[in-house]
DNA sequence: TATTTTTGCACAAACGATGTCGCAATTGAA
DNA sequence: TTCAATTGCGACATCGTTTGTGCAAAAATA
């Protein structure tokens, strides 16, 4: 069982009889700066590839006190927008020379504070963090050991992070004045958890379109992100005697059930009734009614968090503090066929 | 611009006027094995929890020769199978003492190998691979740094790593019988993308149940796992003279694209045509007519996956060689109404 | 030829934690 | 009182890199 030894630097030393030091120069790159000849380079790479050196990280992020490597804590990777952000994540610093450690904290609070003391004690350089609650205490364990942090998609008040996140809001209420100007009245919002910041932004967004059209049917129900909240209420919106002229669900999830409720009804979208979303799930199109949805700047946000942090760690490293900086990312609107113009 | 020092177990160690030795092993468990009093422990670990320290990563890895992290490698998040995976991964080892390494391939090979590269300098104790390509030699770079590997979803014929796999085949064969038993005959198979190995083995499931049943209308079309595929050859399929009584898709994602094509022409599910499909989306249960497909069993791929990497881990560790293992897991299969008994 | 300058490389000290040895002081036995 | 055993802790080397400093030999200058 000839446990193969570590080819270190040292092996390399020893191999082409030159000094750790020259040896450790030409390997990292600072052959020139110190000089190193041609021909000694040629030698070390030659012997490096043959014996397959690797360098090792532990070793290298303890002399440079630096980790090459950021954490991601996601609330799961279950849900698509999540999981979609992690995967721009993980390959945009990749090919920036850091490597991710991925906490999917599944939803549970407890779980992100142990993720966030796991990424401190790992030394990261960074943390991207989509919370899972309302807590921002953890969230100081990295400030104070002047990690820097972007957020996404929530923002804390009391603490000096940076975030980005969809803009809930103009969304929402450019959907809804959309809603108004095909002539609808009687819109109602089903609505996900009253806990989580986005849906209250939403709906806002809804009200305030609706107040500022002076309509008069404003009607918020539902309380949850899921396909059986769409359902129920949808159920109950649909069989009183003033039923709504359309349907603003908060989510793809809360779509389906809604959806699924008409369908049993055989009320036709959008002929009987109209439907619009949030999301903007790939599975639109291709609905027996495509639907009309907000579509969330997933690329952005990504693209711009990881700007946004690697700026902060720039700045950090030279001692500068940047500014926290809150971006609100428009969402855009995908029109499809799903609501009826009745005027 | 106070630099905040570091603090590290010399920190502790002045503070507390005991020596680094006495810090360390109070700090990391053993201090009965080395017979250090109470009293002592007592100043060690208030001192450490006064001055929040956690030990640094890198030098125990160092240290320790280990590095207390896992890679995890996948063609992309973007697809839900991949990400549920990623999911349970992550928070799965984590409580057992790994953090993961995440490597988000872009379905890109080249990054795949990159990233394998990657991994092996990180000194990660073990990967796991959901492979993008064909190709197997970089996982090679692993098994020669004696890292465990545990490939999911895909087998490596001239590699000795254990994989563990939905059983396409079986899944493909008995959804296959299903329809046939339902009086069927004229049953297409629409198929994805022929370099995966996975479809492959699909459509001979397909086939054998066919041949199996003494069916001669044997037929499968197709190319990619998209929608357009989907749409394109539904099209096609139902403006010949002999439609197809019952169609098969390898992918949900091939199926949006079915029932669109079937929407526009009007032909509804189960009467004029029967559907079902493999992945078992969620919103399958929300469709107009609810689709009967096959689930893949995401949470079983997972744990097993965990498992035995876990096991390799410890044995090598202990200087023995597990045998490689190739597990296939048989999917079950969710009836909905997308099916019309014909007899 | 004598002196300065440049070229090419090596020594040694870190980074933070762990584990092997060893030594003093305390306790117990004789 | 004396010697052995036990208790409680510290000095030091080490893991694999990087880097400031130093010092020969070669080249350039005088």
């Amino acid at each position: 069982m000839s446990q193969l030894k570590h080819v270190t630097i040292k092996t390399i030393s020893e191999v082409t009889k030159l000094s750790l030091t020259t040896v450790s120069r030409v390997l990292n790159g600072s052959a020139k700066k110190y000089r190193i000849s041609d021909d000694t380079q040629k030698v070390v790479l030659e012997a490096a590839k043959k014996l397959n050196y690797t360098p090792n990280q532990a070793a290298v992020s303890l002399r440079l006190s630096r980790s090459f490597s950021i954490g991601l804590v996601v609330p799961t990777l279950s849900n698509p927008f999540f999981a979609d952000i992690a995967s721009i994540v993980s390959h945009s610093l990749r090919t920036k020379g850091y490597s991710v450690v991925l906490m999917d904290c599944d939803e549970n609070e407890a779980t992100e504070v142990e993720a966030v003391k796991l990424l401190a004690a790992q030394n990261v350089e960074g943390v991207i963090v989509i919370p899972s609650g309302i807590d921002s205490s953890h969230i100081n364990i990295l400030i104070k050991r002047n990690i820097p942090v972007v957020c996404i998609d929530r923002y804390y008040e009391d603490i000096p992070v940076s975030y980005v996140a969809t803009n809930h809001y103009t969304g929402a209420f450019s959907m809804t004045e959309y809603l108004i100007r095909a002539g609808h009245t009687k819109i109602v919002c089903i609505q996900g958890s009253h806990s989580v910041v986005a849906n209250n932004l939403r709906v806002k967004g809804y009200k305030d379109a609706m107040a500022a059209n002076k309509k008069a049917w404003v009607k918020v129900v539902g309380n949850s992100f899921t396909q059986d909240n769409g359902y129920i209420e949808t159920r109950l919106l649909i069989q009183k005697k003033e039923r709504p002229t359309a349907i603003f669900t908060l989510s793809d999830t809360i779509m389906l059930g809604a959806l699924k409720a008409l369908a049993e009804e055989k009320l036709a979208i959008p002929y009987d009734i109209s439907l619009v979303t949030f999301d903007n799930s790939s599975y639109l199109d291709f609905l027996a009614c495509p639907i009309t949805s907000i579509a969330q700047p997933v690329n952005d946000i990504a693209n711009i968090s990881i700007k946004l942090l690697l700026d902060t760690i720039k700045a950090n490293a030279n001692g500068v503090k940047l500014d926290q900086m809150k971006l609100l990312i428009s969402p855009s609107t995908v029109y499809r066929q799903s609501v009826r113009i009745l005027k």
